[in-house]
DNA sequence: CTCTACATTTGACGCCGCGTCAAAAAATGA
DNA sequence: TCATTTTTTGACGCGGCGTCAAATGTAGAG
């Protein structure tokens, strides 16, 4: 009974804590989309969640850690993506293109901690981040990699179905081209100047030359990025519902 | 004459100032590449150079303009390597293979800093660099999309020569392929435990995957990364052995 | 060679952010 | 109600960034 008792406080305890990592999160998001890096400090998160500095360290033992946890937030939310567009119910090439739409958007919804990506997985920092954030960034990658493979498993090339290695190939072609676009795309890279009026369509037709080339039978539904971007739109409709950045 | 005098005294006054700018540089890259980027202060950039650090911030206003220089400065290595790999004489498969390895052994030569340019890129941080160094930064971005776009100038498709249209969406294809595999192999994706015992195999086939999609006529001689490799090197020697860096 | 005027370099200092920890406050339980 | 344990707090120490008055160096004129 007293035993009882206990476990349900400190099931409670447990879930409060849980509940505040991601209070912690979200203010620290919040105030990196909205005023940079630079102003990202551990004071102004203790501000914005209402409790102080100690108690945010309890959490996160350092600023890196913080960043990291996020970075790891944004990746498992692109995994998330990923998943409900490698299970649409369609062509392998609506599967692949809707799937680098999850990567689009994810890095549309948070531009600001996709770009410390490369820095959070950077070795030096790295060491900064708690052990098991470091597995959990890991296995992000493995992860899209696995769902890549998956995709193409099975898919019908020019030659038959796709050997193992070419769906190896396939998959690590995507992931770098999604992985690239998403840059190119999403950071400050100054493709307006380029002539690029309309970026998603470069996006999805150098997507299709990458699918062309591995012989994937065409799919007659899909053949301008409004369309996946309509079915995108749609499947994740959810998670673009709670984000309020307004796009520009 | 005294007018002369006067000249030769501010142009070599200028030649020291730049020669400054690159010890300041080489010395900062050092620091970055062995201690990583927590490691690396102003103070310590000073201490290295053997001059204040006051002087130091007579050449760089603040520590991002150093960083935005340091990037910046990556940037235009590989558009040189870049440039050499796009007047290669052979087929057009072989340039863009070239120009692939360019970005590839840009990124492994100078991991620490290629990890940096997305962080420099981002809005908040460019603001702080100077507005010359800004145009530079953009200026890269332009030029390899003007490489890129040359060189597939006048490729033969499977139907005829590209059009204004495919040549762009080769060009971007091309260009987001390589930066995702940049940043696929030199950063710290968990790629080892994902099966990659030769993550450059992969580099190159999915590189051909793409070109095959553009209809473009195969080359022959080159068959594997081996081929593109040893003639990378051979093009590259100079600036490869620039760099001491022991590749792992 | 000396003096003056101008240019350059220096490093101590102020400020701010990170991370700590002793003390305060809150929760638990008897 | 009070003792014990847990949690929260924010003042403080440290170190890095960037500044600026003083020191040092340089160049030309007399």
């Amino acid at each position: 009974m007293s035993n009882l008792g206990l476990n349900r406080a400190q099931d409670r305890k447990q879930k409060e804590r849980l509940e505040r990592d991601e209070l912690i999160l979200n203010c620290a998001q919040t105030l990196l989309q909205r005023d940079g890096l630079h102003k990202l400090t551990m004071q102004a998160v203790a501000a914005m969640t209402e409790y102080s500095k100690g108690t945010i360290y309890q959490h996160y033992h350092c600023k890196e850690d913080l960043l990291g946890a996020l970075v790891a937030r944004c990746g498992d939310k692109l995994v998330g993506l990923l998943q409900k567009a490698a299970t649409y119910d369609g062509s392998v090439r609506a599967k692949v293109a809707l799937m680098s739409a999850a990567f689009f958007y994810n890095g549309r919804m948070q531009r600001e901690v996709s770009s410390l990506v490369a820095m959070v997985k950077s070795e030096d920092f790295l060491q900064k981040v708690q052990a098991d954030q470091q597995t959990r960034l890991k296995n992000i990658d493995n992860e899209i990699f696995r769902l890549a493979c998956t995709t193409f498993y099975g898919a019908q090339g020019s030659k038959g179905k796709l050997t193992t290695q070419e769906i190896m190939d396939a998959a690590f072609g995507w992931w770098s081209m999604s992985w690239g676009i998403n840059d190119v795309m999403n950071q400050n890279w100054d493709i307006k100047r380029l002539g690029f009026s309309d970026p998603m369509s470069f996006y999805f037709r150098s997507l299709t030359i990458f699918l062309d080339g591995l012989g994937l039978e065409p799919d007659s539904q899909l053949t301008s990025w409004n369309d996946v971007d309509a079915i995108a739109q749609m499947l994740f409709s959810h998670e673009l519902a709670q984000c309020s950045d307004t796009p520009n």
